[in-house]
DNA sequence: GTTAAGGGTTAACATACTTTAACTTTCATT
DNA sequence: AATGAAAGTTAAAGTATGTTAACCCTTAAC
């Protein structure tokens, strides 16, 4: 499982760190909540169901600490990781007696932060791993993710990986811009000059794929990408 | 649920760390097994079976992520604590990359270690496993890994040894990657051209006994590895 | 000890996928 | 309009995978 779209609750009083952690974990692909203290939390909490919460412990209102308790009356499962300034033993050490999975001390780096967060999250492991199954509708076409093949008015065409991985990526963006950047980083790896090449190799195969639709067009946006287009 | 009676293995070169160490977890009722270098450490791991792992980063013969990297190439699961004196960024990040569920950074209280350990055993009980399920619905078949049998209408098929421990680390990786050097290295132990070939033959000749049911596909994903995809 | 069956591997050939190369066109800039 | 960089397109080259069948072990029956 990928911590793609996983949902975070994120409880972070100091405006420059939340807001740096927020926008963050926004771009590599996390579905943040902010909320600025404890009470917001607890309410956030109650109204909807997170994969994750991260607690600063020192906040107005109601600490850390004392919101855990509260959600772990009710809830033993949803993971906690706690963020503060103090490394004290005696802290630390209530802070995983509450039911924590994890504790960092600030500063820490927000490469670390979300390699913890993975590293439970592929622990927890949930049922619901439906998230992967994804599909899409493009202009008359369908297109399934997982089984890699498109679909017109009956006619099924199969995609082979790196085309299925591109189009997927034109998807999530839907008549917005896909940078060329980010794609190439997420499907070839490595953003280099050959494997830019092999890129536009693949649009063109997209576009012969898509034209039975006149209405879908990949455009280009010189120097910055690609855009799927689609009324 | 307690930590007590868990197997550990503890791989710590530094005479008086390691023993401290020892005699820590084994007062508080912890199995703990105790290697001085990472290759006493993976003949250990290969002999018996360990709840989890507790491995010093630097050691002598074989390093901590070196040890780490050859146990992940078989096991996925079985939790690892890296403990290292440095707290580089990039080692953090390299523990966590390897696989690492965690990462403490000399000195550390053994009473946070002990929390650590609790933290991750919590979610390896809770969390839903897939590696020791004995039967999968794949479609309208069913497999019975211990029989090494699928049914599909009444119908039984008998499965070679081969045949069965390749389905099953497909189903266990359900509409998922299954690796192909990680297929290799779990049922071939060694991930060679010519295990490969024979890995891609077993492919075909399952997706001969699973093609009564036409939603059933086990996809090819290039360079990766092979995905059981059903619906 | 021979033999047949079953399981697994290797060989051989066919096909599919990805990258690279080469050439063409478009775009932004001057 | 001239220029260089970026993108469009096609085909060839290089890998990876699909498939079938032959081959080679081991085992167990004779």
């Amino acid at each position: 499982m990928s911590i793609k779209n996983l949902k975070v609750l994120l409880a972070e009083d100091d405006e420059s760190l939340g807001m740096l952690l927020f926008e963050y974990l926004k771009a590599k692909g996390l579905d943040v909540e902010h909320v600025k203290d404890g009470v917001a939390a607890f309410n956030a909490f109650k109204k909807s169901t997170f994969d994750i919460c991260i607690f600063d412990v020192m906040m107005p209102k109601e600490d850390g600490f004392t919101l855990a308790k509260r959600i772990r009356a009710t809830d033993k499962s949803t993971p906690i990781i706690f963020l503060t300034a103090k490394s004290l033993k005696e802290d630390i050490i209530e802070g995983f007696l509450i039911g924590a999975d994890d504790y960092m001390t600030k500063p820490f780096s927000m490469e670390e932060l979300l390699l913890r967060i993975d590293a439970i999250m592929r622990r927890v492991k949930t049922g619901n791993n439906n998230e992967d199954v994804e599909f899409f509708d493009i202009g008359k076409y369908s297109f399934d993710v997982k089984k890699q093949v498109i679909t017109i008015n009956e006619k099924t065409q199969k995609l082979t990986t790196k085309e299925s991985e591109l189009l997927r990526l034109l998807c999530i963006n839907m008549n917005g811009l896909l940078e060329r950047n980010y794609a190439l980083e997420n499907i070839w790896q490595e953003d280099s000059y050959f494997n830019a090449r092999s890129m536009d190799v693949y649009i063109t195969k997209l576009r012969k794929y898509l034209k039975e639709d006149p209405q879908i067009e990949i455009i280009n946006i010189h120097g910055k990408g690609f855009k799927l287009v689609v009324p």
